[in-house]
DNA sequence: CATGCTTAATAAAGCAGCCTAAGAAAGATC
DNA sequence: GATCTTTCTTAGGCTGCTTTATTAAGCATG
């Protein structure tokens, strides 16, 4: 047989071999060989090496087709864990993972609010210390801290550039601040982008080439994954499904955001007769919006219609998405789903069947993340184990250094 | 100094060094190894093999900055062609290009028309074996044919899946039967992809990272390319621009296609009172388009209206295109932008100006193609130069094997 | 104009990540 | 128990890069 040359680019194959571990575990080295296309005895170094950084374990004998059984191999979860911290308009979320992106410890604490950046990120340290220490967590087996925000962001100076509610954030080095004062890798990243990483780490998206998170929050976002790498465009802005336009209005256009996202909603509902028995309060739109949907849930017909609506838009948005990048699967995440998600789910999917282009070709497979409120802090936590485990990037211009 | 290990995904240095020495040279081996990261040692080498197979010159002393002047460095254009061949709906356009990427012969036959595919693929062969000896190009120093065809591809199989006037080419493995015929590798793409490697081959691409070329023939698609490399989705599907949602008809989503694609101009123009002065035939839409923006460059005030309805529906198109894919560059090809290509610039220029998302952040260069006729074969045979001599591809799934 | 300085280019040796080839280990089969 | 099959490791080699050192070719200066 003609062996070819097989190569990951700069010495990834570590990282994918883990990953298969990871999602396909308990696997044998023989097996991994062949999913991967390396020689047996590559995989027998490269396991070695995974084994003595302790990050998995050999679990045992498999059954033997003929010859001598396999030797079982599987990811040790609790060797290696990341925080993900959402920082949210009403709320900051903190979240630890393990190696197996199973979340082993959840914090809640209020929202940035009016604090000034460089107490919040005294407040974020101590709150990451004290959650650790709870969960009798070693610093040293942490990998990092994944910090998530909405909105556009400074990836490479690790800031936020404007972002509904944290407006004094502006610029402000976060990433390196918080770095310092935990003695910790800090990542910071868009909560689309990490909710799909989320997905990835999960092990969900096995088989998957072209994947989609949409995430809505506030705003409403997509982290694009290419097998597994971030695209991320010219200046990490990609996929900022909330500018996709949906018509036009006097020569101007409409964005899906303006018909689609919670606070559209919520408008349109404020203008409806009826809308005085959800009891909708006018101070928090989220909230509002999840009182829609509540009552939709209950079977409130104009309720239903309001965040059919939304829904409707969305489908659309995502069908031109989804033929844009010819994807070929999509989750949803974000809290904006978390009590109509299954309505958007439909809705979605019903649009794809029917008018994807290539629905002669290749389906899309469309589902609610498993947490949709916490998905973007589980996503910060595995952008630092992808990071740290397994790094990827896309194109020529990421060399790969070391 | 501390130098970290730098290396491009599978052995593309060479490639990459060949980019950098046919768009920024003449241009020096220091200068190439500033540019690319790798050492000058190693520039050496790659350099020596790029000599050693012809595809590069010396070409005389640099200026000195204190010290030894440099070698510089330029392709051989004559050393290696490459032939596009564009199969039309109503013509088959052949190109010839160089190494530069300059176009050294092109002829025109008629279309496909009714012809099977077994005595067309012989006709192909035999005009492109007399376009070669008429510019007097030996056969070795051909590097491979690029067919480029409009619509759904079968890219592993080298059919075409579906295409208007092409339907009995239905997974007919056009490739593999036109590579056998002429003993040349033969690749086949869509006309999309096709004029966007055009536009990199040539150069007018340097400094890019996320780029689209929207192709409009009879439909519209885009060829999208992050750092020069194919962006393909999971299917090799992706870029369906015509297939963007651009508003909704009684819950139907309509598509871009509908209302901006030379056939919805077409019929838009027959429904008014005054299409009889611009004679149209009702026989070729494309011809009647064409007929339609030639009025509206002189001045026609109906004409004008419809050619800026299209301009104005592709240029919300294109907005959603570059906000989901963070684009900064952005090209104009086909047939459709003959006559009224600036006027689509324009109206594609304002739009991204005033609503794209990240406007405050960077830019999105709009220009037309140098050759907006001829792109796609152009590119048919930039594709292959590029597959010969310098492969990439995306992702991780892409291992390369050599 | 000889000497030294700077920059350009090559040469030599080493390392990392992959390969092939060969063999050891461990059970299955007869 | 002998042989076969399959798993896994070891040994040696190739490739593409690195680092370090050397040669080549110009400028600057006493």
């Amino acid at each position: 047989m003609v062996r070819h040359r097989v190569s990951f680019a700069g010495g990834t194959s570590r990282g994918v071999v883990l990953d298969l571990i990871r999602t396909r575990g308990p696997i044998s080295r023989v097996a991994l060989a062949d999913l991967t296309g390396l020689t047996q005895a590559t995989m027998s170094t490269v396991v070695r090496q995974l084994l003595d950084e302790g990050l998995i374990l050999e679990t045992g004998r498999g059954e033997s087709t003929g010859g001598k059984p396999p030797v079982m191999l599987d990811i040790d979860p609790n060797s290696r864990f990341a925080v993900g911290v959402q920082l949210g308009r009403e709320s900051i979320t903190y979240v630890a993972i393990d190696l197996s992106g199973a979340i082993v410890g959840r914090t809640r604490t209020p929202g940035v609010g009016s604090t000034e950046p460089t107490e919040m990120v005294q407040r974020l340290a101590a709150e990451i210390e004290r959650t650790l220490s709870a969960l009798d967590i070693e610093k040293r087996s942490v990998l990092g801290v994944g910090v998530v925000a909405p909105g556009p962001l400074d990836l490479a100076h690790g800031a936020i550039l404007r972002s509904p509610h944290l407006a004094a954030w502006f610029k402000v080095p976060i990433r390196d601040m918080l770095s310092t004062a935990l003695d910790l890798p800090v990542l910071l990243d868009n909560d689309a982008t990490a909710a799909a990483i989320g997905d990835f780490w999960s092990g969900r998206l096995d088989g998957v080439t072209a994947h989609a998170t949409v995430y809505m929050g506030t705003g409403i976002g997509a982290g694009i994954l290419i097998d597994g790498i971030v695209f991320r465009g010219a200046s990490s802005n990609a996929g900022e499904l909330g500018q996709v336009v949906v018509a036009e209005d006097r020569g101007d256009p409409v964005f899906l955001e303006d018909v689609a996202a919670p606070s559209a909603v919520v408008q349109r509902a404020r203008a409806t007769a009826v809308s005085a028995r959800w009891g909708l309060t006018g101070d928090d739109e989220f909230d509002d919006f999840r009182r829609i949907a509540l009552a939709a849930a209950h079977g409130d017909a104009a309720a239903t219609d309001l965040i059919e609506c939304s829904a409707g838009h969305l489908a659309a948005g995502v069908l031109t998405l989804a033929n844009l990048f010819d994807l070929d699967s999509i989750t949803l995440a974000g809290p904006a789903f978390g009590v109509a998600g299954p309505t958007y789910v439909t809705a979605i999917s019903r649009r794809l069947e029917a008018d994807l282009f290539v629905r002669m070709q290749h389906g899309v497979r469309v589902r609610l993340s498993t947490d949709v409120a916490n998905a973007a802090a589980i996503g910060g936590a595995a952008l630092v184990m992808q990071h740290e485990l397994a790094p990827r990037t896309m194109g020529l211009s990421s060399l790969v250094t070391r």
